[in-house]
DNA sequence: TTTCCTAAATGAATGGCATTCATTTAGTGG
DNA sequence: CCACTAAATGAATGCCATTCATTTAGGAAA
């Protein structure tokens, strides 16, 4: 049958002969197409091209090439990509400074380091925040290098990990600002009833050429590190 | 027909006899059964009956026995809902202490309180944290409490806004640990590599009574309010 | 060499979701 | 009394994550 009478064809009860590219077909291949390391990179690609918004399991599947059943091999479930990501991404902070530079500027460096990749990347937030180290060995490795920095810069044992903690909560909550829209605050209608609040933003507007959100976490991270030096052994 | 024949019927093509309760008719009743404070009011007794998985916005429609479409007639997307519950959930911050205590006490016991109420509400920090204050009155009238507090305490005006961002970041990142699992920082199999790491957190176990959070939170909230007074007028 | 086992893929199906839209209707303001 | 409109309906769209039975290739075991 030629393809123009194919065309005229009104009811066909035959499989359709596979128009499509030659797509894998089922079972064992020489090698397999996907694992951890290669769902993990097309994700961040998929991120990086469509935000978080774009990155579901049907569209990661399909930036493989592949059906979206077969990451379930490989991957729990959504969370388990996220929990992938956020490890890849912990390995990029700087932790270089410790060793390097005195304890207050590396936490400084970290921090600052550590606030900026994480701020491309706040949907995972939640799920860093409260997932288990165990699960993110580079996360694991980032807070090691951290703790014996402050460890060796005479910080109490016993307060290491909340000191730790105290920084990166602020450094999570920070990560969101930059996100912010340029005009959060303005309050419109609402400025006469909150002229206190007013004045605060106009004061801040006329004063600062820095980005509003690095300078309240410039503000912020001095803060703490002075506060948590002051109670060094 | 008697209930056990109807039972055995094998076919009916007429409509079913409505045996569910009489449903609200379309049309302009007499009173809205919808507002915004409706709605809001639903979603606060939805979130705390199924968390945050459980408010979708056709559970909320049902449990106010309406249909879902219905909402979208005072709500212009499920956004908006969180943003209703957020401003709802800003008013029960406590900002008494301001004009009553010390600045330094005022700040504390608001950050405190502003923690407590939203670790229970981790889902709305992403929409709070870059939401423009003209959608939100009741944060709006905090931010002018606090405000209102910091300025007589001698900060600088143009510090008075970069000031609370810090300590509202703290505060953001810091409600997410209180949700944390308890073993969040067992290294596992991991402890060996990570001794300092491992060490630490040892410590911290061994000493504390009080939740690794809340011991946290203190640490860093201290540090912020010395930090950040330090540099008034 | 043949047979068996299993990892890794498929595609269909499930049950949800937010949102849109044309339609209906009941009060209200003219 | 009539026209208008706010506020409801329910059907439809096009997503989504996840599950499951099934297929098959290739290596291990016999």
């Amino acid at each position: 049958m030629p393809a123009a009478a194919r065309q005229n064809a009104t009811s066909r009860t035959d499989p359709l002969p596979a128009a499509t590219p030659p797509k894998r077909r089922a079972g064992r291949p020489a090698s397999a197409v996907l694992d951890q390391a290669v769902i993990t990179a097309a994700a961040l690609r998929l991120i990086g091209k469509s935000g978080y918004d774009g990155l579901t399991m049907a569209a990661l599947a399909r930036s493989l090439d592949v059906a979206p059943s077969a990451l379930y091999n490989h991957v729990t479930s959504k969370r388990d990509v996220l929990v992938l990501v956020e490890d890849h991404l912990a390995a990029l902070v700087d932790v270089s400074a410790f060793g390097r530079e005195p304890w207050n500027e590396a936490v400084r460096r970290w921090a600052w380091s550590y606030r900026d990749v994480f701020s491309k990347h706040t949907p995972l937030i939640p799920v860093i925040a409260v997932l288990p180290v165990t699960d993110a060995p580079q996360t694991l490795a980032m807070y090691e290098t951290v703790s014996a920095g402050l460890r060796k810069a005479g910080f109490p044992e016993e307060r290491i990990i909340s000191s730790i903690v105290a920084l990166e909560s602020f450094i999570f909550g920070s990560a969101f600002d930059v996100t912010a829209p340029a005009d959060i605050f303005d309050p419109g209608s609402m400025a006469e009833s909150t002229p206190n609040f007013t004045a605060a933003v106009q004061s801040l507007a006329e004063q600062g050429h820095e980005k509003p959100a690095d300078i309240a976490f410039s503000l912020g991270l001095e803060a703490l590190i002075s506060g948590l030096g002051a109670l060094r052994n």
